[in-house]
DNA sequence: GCGACAG
DNA sequence: ATCTTGTCGC
């Protein structure tokens, strides 16, 4: 595990070289439990709470919830996200008693400028499958993908699939699935149709997403 | 030099 | 991410 509190400049060298470690790997057939994981910040901006569900696909439920705080120390920077995110998401991983089949991340995997997203950085540290999940573009190019739900295209960056833009609601902006770690694209976009309910986001995520800014003034 | 730019 | 009400549409 290497240290978070590093130069831009040193992050983007360390992306790069962790890059070539992530793995293409298809997922074991009938996955059940999915994480969701998500971040919010105190009101001040110095602390940020990390915080991830374990949803049970089968059943349609959400069987375990943990967050975890730590001080922010990293800014935001478009293609730096996980040197701002992940120690609190992998904090909030660490208080997991169950075992995910895969995470889905809300935001990118290999679709980033050097193919090292939050979603893979996370999955390469905790080398458990990831998926990333976005609700917009950070690089690449791709004409809409069809009206009907499942369908997608292309996501396409240096003449690379990069990832899918997938249409998970009717007439709603689509998402941006790409692999994280150990994981195939088919089998990350298969997983989030999956994990689709009556909303655009995977369950996993928005369920996520509802649970951390509810507890963002508790510690 | 000029845009683009996850959360 | 976060600050925030009403409003358009199914």
């Amino acid at each position: 595990m290497h240290r978070w509190s590093i130069s831009p400049r040193a992050a983007t060298r360390l992306q790069c070289r962790l890059a070539e470690r992530i793995r293409c790997d298809p997922l074991p057939t009938n996955i059940r439990f999915v994480a969701g994981a998500d971040l919010a910040f105190s009101a001040d901006g110095r602390r940020c709470l990390g915080g991830v569900v374990l949803y049970d696909l089968k059943e349609r439920l959400v069987i375990e919830q943990t967050l975890a705080w730590r001080p922010t120390r990293f800014p935001y920077v478009p293609g730096l996200l996980s040197f701002r995110e992940a120690p609190a998401v992998l904090a909030a991983v660490r208080k997991l008693k169950g075992i995910p089949d895969v995470f889905i991340l809300d935001a990118h995997g290999v679709a980033h400028p050097r193919r090292m997203g939050l979603a893979a950085h996370i999955g390469l540290l905790m080398d458990r499958p990831t998926i990333g999940c976005a609700k917009s573009r950070l690089c690449g190019r791709h004409v809409d993908p069809p009206a009907q739900v499942g369908r997608s295209t292309p996501l396409i960056d240096r003449n690379e699939i990069v990832g899918a833009v997938l249409r998970t609601r009717p007439g709603v902006k689509p998402v941006y699935v790409s692999r994280g770690h150990r994981v195939t694209l088919v089998d990350a976009v298969r997983v989030v149709i999956a994990c689709v309910g009556r909303y655009r986001l995977p369950e996993p995520t928005r369920q996520a997403h509802i649970l951390v800014p509810r507890h963002r003034h508790d510690g």
